[in-house]
DNA sequence: CTATCAAAGACTTCACATGCCTATAATAGC
DNA sequence: GCTATTATAGGCATGTGAAGTCTTTGATAG
């Protein structure tokens, strides 16, 4: 079990994002190289951010990506579920009756995570860092 | 991002064992009815358990598998780590420097997941069903 | 009008989960 | 010792999803 690349991908570009603010936008291009991954894998990955309201896009010339203005509320969680989905982690394959267990606890646990990830947003981690992205 | 089908099964396998605690070993066979999945299949996992030291198996006639003695300290994340493995579930793909301040968060998070499902045993939550498993 | 850029879709490749089948080894009961 | 039962091990098949490429289309600044 695993978080995909994308996820990472998706992360460090949100976090990239903040450090370059400026009402230019920047192109999946140069996004790219920063990530060393292909621009047009990359650019299906901002896609899906940009369907999800957490960035915009301008097409032609000088155009781009840059973050919408209510980006200071987005957690990683919200960053997450843009790209993994929000399925829970487990399903339990049985039909014992009404509920499982099992799944009880392993969704606990599972919440205990996002609970975390919601908590934390990209606005203060951005100010933590503030050097190399 | 999802566990495995397999975690499933051994899960419900080790939490139908308790419930069948007494010296006389379980074969798969009628382990793998109970959970709707092939004995062959269920096999394999069952001796990722045995190998992991949370079940033994007795060959031959009136063989199959029973706890052993310490299994009233296995906890959820001991049969998880078993069949997912330990690899933490997020691996920043970049080289940036030393330490990556995304994968500090994400895994801070996974932690607080893993806290929760060490801290559940299985003998706790045989207690509480103690019903059908 | 043209160069630049995002969006969308089809396609390939690869890894892994899931599952089956067969052979081999061990053991209880006769 | 013989036989039936059972775990172990290995290889094989299949499906699904991740990861990535390529091409076309559409939008826009200069």
């Amino acid at each position: 079990m695993k978080y995909s690349k994308a996820t990472d991908y998706a992360l460090h570009t949100m976090l990239f994002l903040t450090a370059a603010t400026p009402n230019q936008p920047i192109g999946v291009q140069k996004l790219a190289e920063r990530l060393g991954v292909s621009a047009t894998y990359l650019s299906k990955i901002l896609t899906k951010l940009v369907k999800a309201g957490m960035i915009e896009s301008a097409s032609g010339a000088r155009g781009g990506y840059r973050l919408k203005r209510n980006w200071e509320n987005i957690s990683f969680l919200d960053i997450i579920h843009t790209i993994e989905g929000k399925a829970s982690l487990f399903d339990c394959s049985l039909d014992h009756g009404s509920e499982c267990a099992i799944q009880q606890v392993v969704l606990l646990a599972e919440e205990k995570m996002e609970d975390h990830l919601r908590n934390q947003t990209l606005a203060e981690l951005a100010k933590k860092v503030e050097v190399d992205v």
